[in-house]
DNA sequence: TTGAAAGCGGTACCAA
DNA sequence: TTGGTACCGCTTTCAA
């Protein structure tokens, strides 16, 4: 069984508070007093019990981070990365994935009551009542979620998409290219691409929008065919899933890439430095936005914050 | 501030100990007080304090996950699919990345004793001192770890790699291969092959082994010159890493994979699947070590358990 | 410099 | 069917 402080105070012959003084390294306990009761603790195998110092503090070193359980991998490297991040600040987390739904949402955000003070919700879609949010205890960021209650106490995090795909969207259009193609279903992609030909100064270029069905492998690579009858000398993907897609459907009908096609994706996926050729594509900002959750989670009651960071153009061998 | 049991009580006009039957749907209560009680508690936006709950009871359904920092994607997915396993049973994971050191592990696993019943380390490396783990209250997993305490407390989860690397090179001596090359730097590699060549039964054939300073990307790419000197018509990497630098040479370089050469990877990484060619690789048994972990966490004092989980054979286009 | 004691919130034994 | 209360382990105030 564990060893308590009272185990400690008993077998050194003082009191609890003077354990407590000893292992807290606080003023008022002599010296003698201290080492000879760091050494019955040692010997015994001290080990604090966390529920009760949480519960008598009313506060804990835990951060729930809570994620959708269908999410692609950039969403798992988000939260990794946090998780390295929070442990760095003297910070447990404890991860939750849920499936989009609001009740399962509800009973674990329940559950980690008194164990978590503050709770990173990542790419939530779903709406949580925004009663039940209320009268959770803990201290909320909305990290890149589109539906915020407008709540006095939520913190937000956005991420705008526009910028890196006008970025990306500019290069090509710079390196001469003239028939544009974005594919994808994702709606929050198109308005980088208007606002890049809006800016754009050069010699007239066109650009086409292609709907698809999904953002995974098969859709891009099931786009290939039409993708070349359009004659378009370039193409942007909404997910880099897609335009990994899209390259297997290349190298096997012996398009060259980007010789024949410039290709862009969307996530910064790892794999974009290993693919043939390395997909150039637009990083989502992980590092501030992580930093800046670490930060809202050491000041912990601070009044609550919309920031938006810009995602950014990586350049590789597919442009 | 958190609603409390009290405060409930006292709204209700009741004891404590009756709203906690309502609550608790124990029975010794009267169907009309329990409903009237359950009315207050939801009105008043009671949520249980699990801190107070896993003092008083002493158990958790919280479970660690350990891991090292610098690990690799393969990683950090056993490590997603075990939560979202725990999850479906009821428990709640606390992650923890740690460098590589007893130090960090040490005050680490100290600070979850009381809150965290069970600890699954990853493939972890580093001795922890047998003392400081046997002080601890936990129950401890190892999984894929070479170097464990031989004490009694302690379950066992290891990865034969050596079944699937056998069933690769045989796949590739049975398909008519015969200069097979081994390039890699991690020794439990070895043994596949050698029983491969063992048990094949057809016209003779080489093996070659190539160490190599690395597993990452760069190194299979680097080997790529020497490894089409050495005329083999087969390659086994040890990592998948390495097969995609490989890859990436070979399609620089004007190879044609499998035609001239057959690649088969280690480790499943599901970028494996999208690569061009699709990779051939050796799987981890993820779902079934998973499966067993949580069975253990369930049957929380179990007596401690050593289990061997083979891994597998996958064939893709590489081959 | 030291220690007694009052909680933190929930659980459950025991008595009414 | 109810309620009083001791306790889980730790922190901290207050008094000695």
């Amino acid at each position: 069984m564990a060893v308590t402080l009272k185990q400690i105070a008993e077998e050194a012959g003082v009191s609890i508070r003077t354990v407590n003084r000893a292992l807290k390294e606080q003023t008022g306990i002599s010296d003698v007093k201290r080492q000879e009761i760091l050494e019955v603790a040692a010997h015994m195998g001290y080990i604090p019990n966390i529920a009760a110092r949480n519960l008598r503090l009313r506060k804990s070193n835990f951060v729930g981070i809570v994620t959708g359980t269908n999410e692609n991998d950039i969403f798992i490297r988000k939260s990794h990365d946090l998780q390295q991040r929070l442990e760095v600040h003297g910070f447990f987390p404890i991860v939750g994935i849920l499936q989009d739904s609001p009740d399962t949402a509800r009973s674990m955000l329940s559950e980690w009551a008194g164990m978590v003070d503050t709770v990173v919700l990542f790419a939530w879609r779903n709406w949580l009542p925004e009663d039940v949010l209320v009268s959770l205890p803990q201290q909320f960021i909305f990290v890149d979620c589109t539906q915020v209650p407008q709540n006095c106490r939520f913190h937000q995090i956005k991420i705008d998409r526009s910028s890196g795909i006008k970025d990306a969207i500019l290069f090509l259009l710079e390196s001469g290219r003239s028939r544009i193609v974005r594919c994808g279903s994702i709606s929050d992609r198109v308005v980088g691409v208007e606002n890049a030909f809006r800016s754009f100064r050069g010699r007239s270029a066109e650009k086409i929008f292609i709907e698809t069905g999904g953002s995974e492998f098969e859709d891009g690579y099931n786009l290939g065919k039409a993708l070349m009858k359009s004659k378009a000398d370039a193409v942007f993907f909404d997910t880099d899933r897609m335009a990994f897609g899209f390259l297997k459907y290349a190298w096997e009908a012996g398009i060259r890439i980007p010789d024949d096609i410039a290709v862009v994706g969307f996530d910064d996926d790892p794999w974009g430095n290993y693919s043939c050729p390395s997909l150039s594509t637009v990083a989502h900002p992980i590092a501030e936005v992580n930093g800046r959750i670490v930060e809202l989670a050491e000041r912990r009651s601070a009044s609550p914050e919309t920031i938006i960071f810009p995602t950014k153009f990586v350049k590789r061998q597919s442009v």
